[in-house]
DNA sequence: TTGTAGGCGTTATCAT
DNA sequence: ATGATAACGCCTACAA
């Protein structure tokens, strides 16, 4: 036999249509569009769910409308500052809607992607949000068996899921990196931490900047496994030094390794940047308040949550999304560390690579 | 007349049960406890599963079983890294079980963390952990109507709504102030962003510790209800310069408002902290990087989020939780920041307040 | 605008 | 260790 006894303290749509004096699937209607109640029973029903303190089963509501309003929503790191941003745009657009957000974390593994992908999959999400777009084929097997609206961050590539917002990291490398050049920088290191699949791009876009000016050299790229952080600049700087004494200029894959290289020039009483220019990745908040204030990437982190949530909203609730990949770019912000003196001529001499 | 036709590629319990020849209970109970199935139908319906594509239905499941396996978690920013390292604590100690995490965020707003847990509530989470200790009283009635482990995190306080892990801010922000009484200091600036409800905590502390020193004075206290961040780090530091120039050291509320701090003493040529120290709260990771390294209070905001979550699991699953309400401390950690060269004499010389 | 009928996929309960 | 039965609370489809 099944179960017998219904608590008695339990408030279910049928008991506040009972009190009510109106059938369960007016009152159904009433909490999910009360338009479609006539403003008499509207006022009856919103007393009585009142007064018996009634509260929605979501789940028999999921059970029966066979969806959800979740959006899952996927990311690499919550250490990384970068993705605070993004998360921030996405819970901002997604307030006030009826769409709740179920966030996950994949510490930069695809293998746990995979593995969330298929929790997600459980729950029958609206929407999902996934970064990058280095997901293994059984991960986009997964996500395409999900059925819904999909919006790929962070980054572009061909044959995005469904939709996709980001920009080149590639391209706002060798953006950066130009600006160096520009600025009379020869010897310029990379400095990278992570190398998860961005940095790594990051890197590329070094090397053909640097390769395309005729200065590329090995030993000034420095690079570690290990998680971004103000110490590890300063450690990786350190070892730069010691690689490629001559460095004139370093590039820093992210922010705090900026800082933690400025920090390192204070302690050898290195001058920023007339000795030695820095570049940051990201732009986070405190590069315009250094002393001197730090040069680095703007990448459009906020908006690129908002706006992916927002694409995500429309397309579930059938607006059509025009752009279903949006480049959201990037801006070399150029302050003072790195301000060369001795500016150069544009391309020409550049590329030629010649000492000057 | 209600649905009729199921659709053809649906794959529920009972397809699993059929091919692997049991009853769809029987699956069930595979899912849930594989020890509870005999060896010989665990390896059938292994296989029966695997060659459907079998997805469970979490809906479904939860209305069954009148419970879910979500934990609901409430912080008021995801913008203050603060936040972050409790959330990979919370996240990390969530790996690999069973429960998923539901995360809001109330923006600081206590009517925003009333509508929030009330939406969880209609999901019946199998725990929450919700931060601080100043909920109004329906938001503590609707927590308690969920009927499940809920812990309160960041603060300690009387009267704890279930659990609670913390520490006090007071008494963190005391024992700054007394280091800095300890280093010589008497002109002691507060700095102060947000001014939420625990900053508004440091900030008695603060005045307790000035008051009992006899150097209480309301012009060395300056805040600001904009969130924190490096610029306005400087910035208020400029506004305490202007009411009170003979100040010799600035506690800030939050480590990013000192970095400021210290940018700002660089631009002006302030020996830092030869004309005034500093002291940070949180220390975070570039505290101990900068140049000087700063001085700041740690507090253990991973092993928080950690071990909050490791209570809600342990009361789930009903092992005895012994330490019901936790303290988890804190450490002043002194830099060259706050080391003055003139150190004074324990309490006697201080709390005079003479000259030196 | 409102109501009727039936099912959504799983698990609790009791029985073997 | 396994199975039969009923119920979980709501919503879709259709009819009035």
């Amino acid at each position: 036999m099944g179960r017998k006894h219904i608590k008695p303290g339990k408030v279910r749509l049928t008991e506040v249509a009972a009190l009510a004096g109106v059938s369960p699937i007016t009152v159904s209607r009433f909490f999910r569009n009360p338009d479609t109640v006539s403003p008499g029973r509207r006022l009856r029903i919103e007393s009585a769910a009142k007064d018996l303190g009634y509260v929605p089963n979501l789940a028999a509501r999921a059970l029966a409308s066979q969806r959800t309003e979740v959006i899952g929503v996927l990311i690499p790191s919550l250490t990384n500052n970068v993705f605070s941003d993004v998360l921030r745009g996405i819970y901002d657009a997604f307030e006030g809607s009826r769409y709740s957000i179920q966030l996950a974390n994949t510490r930069y593994s695809v293998l746990q992607e995979e593995r969330l992908l298929r929790l997600f999959l459980m729950q029958k999400p609206a929407g999902m949000i996934v970064t990058g777009v280095d997901q293994t084929a059984e991960g986009r097997a997964i996500v395409q068996a999900a059925d819904c609206p999909v919006v790929q961050i962070m980054e572009l590539g061909p044959d995005p899921i469904d939709m996709m917002i980001g920009f080149s990291h590639v391209d706002a490398c060798f953006a950066a990196i130009s600006h160096l050049l520009a600025q009379g920088c020869r010897r310029i290191g990379f400095l990278g931490a992570r190398m998860d699949p961005r940095v790594q791009r990051r890197l590329q876009g070094y090397q053909n900047a640097m390769k395309s000016a005729g200065l590329f050299d090995p030993r000034l790229i420095v690079t570690t496994a290990v998680p971004t952080s103000t110490t590890m600049g300063g450690s990786l700087f350190s070892d730069l030094m010691l690689r490629a004494p001559d460095v004139d200029a370093v590039f820093c894959a992210n922010d705090d390794l900026a800082l933690g290289v400025l920090f390192e020039c204070q302690r050898r009483h290195i001058a920023v940047p007339e000795q030695i220019a820095i570049v940051g990745f990201n732009d986070m908040e405190f590069m315009a308040s250094a002393v001197p204030t730090l040069t680095s990437v703007r990448t459009n982190r906020y908006e690129m949550g908002l706006r992916a949530a927002t694409m995500i909203m429309d397309e579930i609730e059938g607006r059509p999304v025009a752009e279903r990949v949006v480049d959201l770019g990037f801006e070399v912000m150029e302050r003072q560390s790195s301000q060369q003196r001795h500016a150069v001529a544009p391309a020409a001499d550049r590329v030629s690579g010649t000492k000057w």
